[in-house]
DNA sequence: ATCCCCTGCTAAAACCATTTAGCGAATGCA
DNA sequence: TGCATTCGCTAAATGGTTTTAGCAGGGGAT
């Protein structure tokens, strides 16, 4: 008495049929030679009875199953995260695919049973994605099948998804400059040693680039630049108050929305009117960056279209090398707009 | 030439026994007679090869998958997804499974389509996660696995872990009298549409009968209630700029931290000092409230927990009804220290 | 000696789709 | 008419595991 799922070979009993005429017209085989009057049966058997393939079955047999894994480092720790995967579910689902999301904690131990628990459900792809860029580990067992980083890079995977942070660094340069012409520009949020391309961060050191390159071009030089080892708000705070011992007008190129926030703070406190008094451009377009009282106008990690390009590549798998995606600039009132 | 997978016959065969003895084992059957040699030497074959067992083979024969979906009407637009699911994929990894992310945008066609998906890949198991707490769709077709509602109810399926809104009420209400006890105390956030649950928003009005009745008991009244029709932080800011002109000291109690977050910038521009001159208190322990200075006082919304705990639910299956995770306060600067 | 049970193991079916190899009939060509 | 080719379709093998049914041999009870 209890109702099982309806099979092919129901269908193709209906329909009056072999099971292997079923398949090839279920599965839409073009080479074929089975009548238009056999296709149209099976369809109609098909649909009548609500077929859906069982796709373990399916899978056993093709070593297909229309799924890819994302494994990343950390899910949660950035708002940026649910960025990446929902474009690349977004891409997963339009390509009728199935997104498993796997998490590690960046701890090798875990990124190995990650990758297998992935391989074992015969995914069809893998993606790596790092929550900040940087280079991967990716654990040294032997992966059958197509990989694309994200957001990160690998020497054994050259695929590879990155923002476009030698572009995006020139773009802020040349809003701030435009916008500020006459003003002195301060440097927020450089580090030595991620400059240097050190740590694990080489996003940084290509937005750095950018910028520097673009400074150049226009012959402008920074008044001041002001370093500190953490990104957070409270950073972005105490530089910005040190600061204001300083001169009268000034433009403020930050490298992190979180540091321009804590950079409001001090502002305000000082009752320094963004952007007549300051001017500020930043990256990242954080959700922080909407909230702020003038918004910020910042040059945006396209996280979303990152995530999906990145299953199409997966997908399609043509190309080789990086693709590098560009990053917005969205505007809001930090910058005084130009005459 | 092609290196295939390893399977359970190789295993079988090194370890001179049957498959069936070999499956038998490997799957740690407890009611069987097979000797400990029998058992030692199936192992060691296992480890020797690197077997892995083929999911999609098993998930044919028994149904099962050691996989589960989670479908979430939107898994990018409020920052407190990645919590949930952060939760759920801890809580299923710990138990050897693996996550499905399916994303449905709210619309029913997505929403069936997604639940096929899910049942064709034979999940142990579905979660229907709302990211916004509310009473929810749940699409019309017969779902033949275990389903737990998160964040949001549903006629259907009457498992569902939510948070303790009542509880948190009363909770911040609490903190507000014990640590101002004379000021008056503003309600912000209100809003008689959601109050009454006519919105989809059950959480909100539980929040609020919390609060209300914490109220009562205390034999204290609001001051005012300052409502509006979006919890965006520009709404805090407008409520607060017109509710300045009024009197001296005063306690806000936010229904949402993006509201005090406005709050806060239309206190800054009017020189009013947290919590010297305005106490706040606030809900849902959003990012932002780390960033704030003062920081600010508020009662978390445990959405890591919740995932965690729907996905233990659905796995153990043994309770009925609704499970309530607590609200815990997370006290900073925003509130004084009582006496 | 007969019968029964227990121990330790295995053969074979089942799960459901895809795919290879091939069959009978109709058609084309000479 | 004879032979080859194409057309439209199907039988059976295949993929890797779990599970049911049962076998051979030994021991105990009667």
């Amino acid at each position: 008495m209890t109702k099982k799922r309806v099979t092919l070979a129901d269908v193709a009993r209906l329909a009056g049929l072999s099971t292997t005429a079923a398949s090839m017209i279920m599965t839409g085989r073009p080479d074929t030679r089975l009548s238009a009057d056999a296709h149209a049966k099976v369809h109609a058997a098909a649909a009548s009875l609500g077929y859906r393939p069982n796709v373990a079955a399916r899978s056993l047999r093709t070593d297909k199953s229309r799924s890819i894994a994302l494994i990343s480092d950390y899910v949660a720790t950035t708002r940026f995260a649910s960025g990446l995967i929902r474009g690349a579910l977004g891409a997963a689902t339009d390509a009728k695919h199935v997104m498993l999301v796997l998490e590690t904690g960046g701890e090798p131990a875990l990124e190995i049973e990650a990758v297998e628990a992935a391989l074992d459900r015969q995914v069809d792809g893998i993606i790596f994605a790092a929550m900040r860029a940087r280079e991967v580990f990716v654990p040294d067992i032997t992966i059958t099948v197509p990989t694309v980083m994200l957001n990160g890079t690998s020497a054994r995977f050259p695929l590879s998804v990155l923002p476009d942070e030698y572009a995006g660094g020139r773009t802020a340069v040349r809003l701030l400059a435009e916008a500020a012409l006459d003003r002195d520009i301060v440097l927020l949020g450089h580090n030595a040693t991620t400059e240097a391309g050190l740590f694990r961060s080489a996003s940084i050191s290509r937005r750095l680039a950018g910028i520097r390159d673009e400074m150049a071009e226009r012959g402008l030089r920074f008044a001041a630049e002001l370093s500190c080892w953490d990104w957070e708000p409270a950073n972005g705070y105490d530089l910005v108050r040190t600061l204001l011992k300083g001169g009268p007008q000034r433009a403020l190129l930050c490298l992190i929305d979180r540091l321009a926030f804590g950079a409001y703070q001090a502002l305000g406190e000082a009752r320094l009117a963004i952007p007549h008094d300051v001017a500020l451009v930043s990256f990242d377009n954080d959700e922080l960056a909407s909230y702020l009282r003038p918004g910020l106008t910042t040059i945006e990690l396209p996280h979303e279209l990152m995530g999906r390009r990145a299953v199409e590549l997966l997908l399609q798998r043509p190309t080789t090398g990086e693709t590098l995606i560009p990053m917005p600039p969205i505007i809001r009132g930090s910058l005084p707009t130009p005459p």
